[in-house]
DNA sequence: CCAGACGTTGTT
DNA sequence: GTCTGG
DNA sequence: CCAGACGTTGTT
DNA sequence: GTCTGG
């Protein structure tokens, strides 16, 4: 599962760059670094709108609106059935632009998040979907957008039952352009191969400061480490 | 995702 | 326990 | 408690 | 994830 990530990467130009898209001049004003994401929040997303020749940066805010609340996560062996999620996997494919999401494990009340990220704490993107809602009174668009989940890798396992699908620059690519001449069972086979769980060596884990529990803080002290604690998942899991 | 509140009776 | 806010 | 569904368009 | 049905 993916319920809080980041983006902290310093400047919107290395984000750009990285992610080989262009974006707007909202973008270039606006970006910020983020050390704590959480759902229903405005975010960057990647999308190759309709007729467009590359893929662009814009906003989205994170959640697809339903009755049981905003639904911030599709499972990518289901998201071609789900009625919620399935229009969007033809129409609706993006990249959630970020450089790390958080797990928490232990009991409640002594949660201890654990910040997943690259050794080198470069960006890349989540596989997303995106939708955009109009409110048929005022006729204003809002884009939304969920993280994909997949079975986590060795390096997840101990902590979750699922994690985000990561793509890298190639995935991405693949991901966004996409385009099947039909819509059969084999389209959507050879589209769930980019959706698997990223190798192991991907990423790191670092346990970090519980100032990042509470979403009202967003700043870098919420990804300070800390000393592990006794035991951590990983020393549980061999049991 | 986590953290924190959550309602009503009826007055130390 | 569930719901809301962030 | 667990298991299973979870929505919308618009008509064979 | 939450909600409903059994």
């Amino acid at each position: 599962m993916c319920g809080r990530f980041t983006l902290t990467t310093a400047d919107y130009v290395s984000v750009g760059q990285a992610l080989d898209a262009d974006f707007t001049r909202s973008f270039a004003e606006t970006y910020q670094p983020r050390f704590n994401v959480a759902p229903s929040d405005s975010h960057w997303i990647v999308c190759l709108e309709p007729e467009a020749p590359r893929p662009a940066i814009g906003l989205g805010t994170w959640g697809f609106p339903s009755s049981r609340g905003p639904m911030i996560n599709a499972r990518s062996e289901t998201m071609h059935v789900r009625p919620t999620f399935r229009d969007a996997v033809w129409s609706g494919r993006c990249g959630v632009v970020t450089d790390g999401f958080l797990e928490w494990s232990g009991p409640k009340g002594a949660r201890q998040p654990y910040w997943f990220h690259r050794p080198d704490d470069a960006p890349f993107v989540f596989a997303g979907l995106y939708r955009d809602d109009v409110n048929p009174d005022s006729g204003e668009v809002s884009r939304r957008f969920t993280v994909l989940t997949t079975r986590p890798n060795p390096l997840v396992a101990p902590h979750h039952d699922r994690m985000p699908v990561i793509l890298d620059s190639r995935g991405s690519d693949a991901w966004l352009r996409w385009s099947p001449t039909a819509r059969t069972p084999e389209a959507v086979n050879e589209l769930r191969g980019l959706l698997e769980p990223v190798a192991d060596q991907w990423l790191v884990s670092t346990p970090v400061s519980r100032r990042v529990s509470d979403v009202r803080n967003d700043d870098p002290e919420c990804l300070e480490p800390v000393d592990p604690p006794t035991p951590p998942p990983e020393q549980q899991s061999l049991f």
